[in-house]
DNA sequence: TGTAAAAGATAACAACTGATATGTTAGGCT
DNA sequence: AGCCTAACATATCAGTTGTTATCTTTTACA
């Protein structure tokens, strides 16, 4: 495997063809040309488009759980739950991007098992994080004790997903402010009656 | 403009391509050849693949807001606002098809500005028709009268969303139990307490 | 310093794209 | 019948795509 990091930097500028001028439209040539450089560095790092591809979907949900990972060490209990969900979340403006190339690689997955399969991969990944999550609060009777720990974790994903979707559509109608309220309101109504 | 049924049976075509094979596969060609014909039917019933596109993607909306205002005029106060909702759905097996194929061109829409606030627009005409829903439902003193309208509509939808987008990843994790349950908790939480 | 491998550049390829021009057929109207 | 237009078919165009092979340059190491 050639150096990592030269694939890096192909898969980001890549990203910013695909933000730019659609996913599309992110040819190997318009990759190479945004990096500055000429279709043989791109050939010789990757097989295929496939393989350039690939990278660059999978540094979208790799940002996506580190991010949350990395809050998972320094918060704790309903803080961390909060700090998870807030962590997938466009709060910041340019923290879209992410979000933006993620639809576009669904989108793109529609009529591509595989790559849809891959979706479903990471997303079923995502849920067991989630899930031992609300099983450590509910343990310690921070969450309702009735609550269906699978159902619960997709209806979360369910709901950053579409206030991601929102922003990336409508990016006013979901300041950092109006995203904070609702994974608040979302996790009160978790709590356990005190 | 030459015969709408015509229009539509392409339109219908295109469908079909962009659920089997991917959007950024669905060519000319590809479209006539499903539905049985040349590329001249094609040329000679849309300007060019742009007018083409857009007519499959209106009709993906189109869909909605008419199966949704169907809904309008049967159910009326709290049962409406469920209907309006659990209406966008994919309930029945095989109603995931306009959300695969909403979820493709949302996913084109990525680097084409005008395509974006293609979907801008009908976010923005669904928010409208939601808050007016709450609204009246607030009147009525059915739900709280301390709901930020706007931020509400969109949360719906943002919910809505996120339960469809679920539901194209991995089908298996949605059923229409499991849809059904999520929609009417939510609107529990806007109950006016009695 | 010499040399082998990695990195990169260039060129050519067949396949496919959207667009367009032109040829052919069928149906309705006078 | 004659004619005209919509509907469709066919052919061709230049441009772009991914892939591959073959060059040149740079880098690392002995």
């Amino acid at each position: 495997m050639p150096h990592a990091d030269r694939r890096l930097e192909i898969s980001e500028a890549a990203w910013r063809v695909i933000l730019r001028d659609g996913l599309d439209r992110a040819s190997m040539r318009a990759i190479a040309k945004e990096l500055g450089a000429t279709m043989g560095v791109v050939t010789h790092h990757f097989r295929n488009k496939d393989d350039l591809m690939l990278l660059a979907l999978d540094r979208v949900i790799e940002q996506t759980i580190t991010h949350m990972q990395a809050c998972m060490h320094v918060y704790a209990g309903l803080d961390r739950l909060e700090q998870m969900m807030l962590s997938s979340l466009p709060l910041e403006a340019g923290e879209g991007d992410g979000w933006r190339v993620w639809i576009a690689f669904l989108g793109y997955a529609v009529g591509r098992e595989h790559l849809m399969a891959e979706h479903r991969r990471r997303y079923t990944q995502l849920s067991e994080i989630i899930v031992q999550e609300l099983k450590s609060l509910q343990v310690v009777k921070l969450i309702r004790d009735d609550i269906d720990l699978d159902l619960e974790a997709n209806a979360i994903i369910a709901l950053i997903d579409g206030i991601g979707t929102g922003f990336v559509v409508n990016s006013s109608q979901f300041n950092p402010e109006k995203q904070k309220y609702l994974v608040k309101r979302y996790i009160t109504s978790l709590l356990a009656k005190s």
